[in-house]
DNA sequence: TATTATATACAAACATGAATGTATGTAAAC
DNA sequence: GTTTACATACATTCATGTTTGTATATAATA
């Protein structure tokens, strides 16, 4: 077989970038050769070469499919402000990414990639950047969720809805840091929505 | 100048680790070969492989100068039971960390290589697991001094010293992760220790 | 103490493998 | 007929590990 049909080359494509999450997380990223990928989905170099430029891009390609989706979902279920109680919003919202992570294979490989198995440097230094500026946007949502919520009276103690946003933040990076290294789930994995529970239970009233 | 003095030799290998770390930093670990790291030190290749086994050991050596000092360090601080109050110290545990990390540039680079310049896979796995039993260690000795500041009734609310431990543990997971990732300084360094002393009075009564 | 032997601390050269990118070939889709 | 979607072959670079050479520090010996 050789000349395909778009679908046929479409479905080459995502199964090259399926082949690259699978080997970038066995042996990283740096370690990982086109021809490791090629071969894990079934064809030769010439392919890979003919979809993506080179290693970099297939890496581009990999975080755009799973990591972008997954900073939108955060925002959306941040900015609805229905009438719930907004600390519960933000328990949902935390807890709803978790469970995505747990359910989600592909999100979840590449997730662990991303933070443990490469290197930010040259052009990956943009991504940190990116990172950075995704993580201060939801940040920002979370300072506004802390308003509602002490509009409503929901606060214990007279903490600034800033503050708060901002320790909540350093706190769900620092579990999503451990769920990503903790792969036998012994540690943090299995309590992360009680840890997620008792982290807001720390703000109510 | 050929075969050095025992004293020659050593500062040859340090100054080898020295150049290790600047070259991992700015070109990330598997980027760097043993031919920049030798010139960095202003030696041959021939000397590096006289002193280390591979760029892994280079590596290791590295790591165990700085990294494992540092978590010794707060080790320490938390563990002495002196009749201060805990909320404290376990504040002035956490800012000593961010203050030694903001004066010890090479503890700093060090750190910023383990965060996001070197890729954890087969050889540095193993130093993933050492991170978390090292944490794990770090959680106990937090869990000890809520314990106290309970039992002295500093604390507010009715949290268990178990929840609150892990949730100063992941906070500040997260702060060091971000501290490292905020190069320029704006977004995290330079209110480090303020977000401590907030998260800390999060829990005061 | 002077001489000799040996181990040390590298430098320099070499040999090898591996990864990359490119160029070319080709059969089928359009 | 032309372009597409690859496979195959080729050229080049580059990093690694090893081997060899060598001047000197240091230990042994006389």
């Amino acid at each position: 077989m050789v000349r395909k049909t778009k679908l046929d080359a479409e479905l080459t494509r995502q199964s090259i970038i399926d082949a690259a999450r699978e080997v970038f997380l066995a042996r990283g990223v740096s370690r990982s050769t086109l021809e490791h990928i090629a071969a894990q989905a079934e064809v030769t170099r010439g392919a890979v070469y003919w979809h993506f430029k080179n290693k970099t891009e297939i890496f581009h390609a990999l975080r755009d499919q799973v990591f972008l989706p997954l900073i939108d979902r955060m925002d959306d279920t941040l900015a609805v402000d229905n009438n719930d109680d907004s600390l519960t919003q933000i328990e949902h919202s935390l807890c709803d990414t978790v469970h995505e992570l747990n359910k989600n294979i592909k999100m979840r490989q590449t997730y662990e990639i991303m933070m443990t198995k490469c290197e930010y440097i040259d052009e990956f230094a943009t991504v940190l950047q990116q990172i950075l500026n995704n993580c201060s946007s939801i940040t920002d949502k979370f300072e506004l969720a802390y308003e509602r919520a002490k509009s409503k009276n929901l606060l214990a103690g007279s903490h600034s809805p800033h503050a708060l946003a901002l320790d909540t933040h350093l706190f769900f990076s620092g579990l999503l840091h451990m769920w990503v290294k903790d792969t036998d789930g012994s540690k943090f994995r299995f309590q992360a929505t009680e840890l997620i529970k008792a982290h807001i239970n720390l703000r109510r009233k």
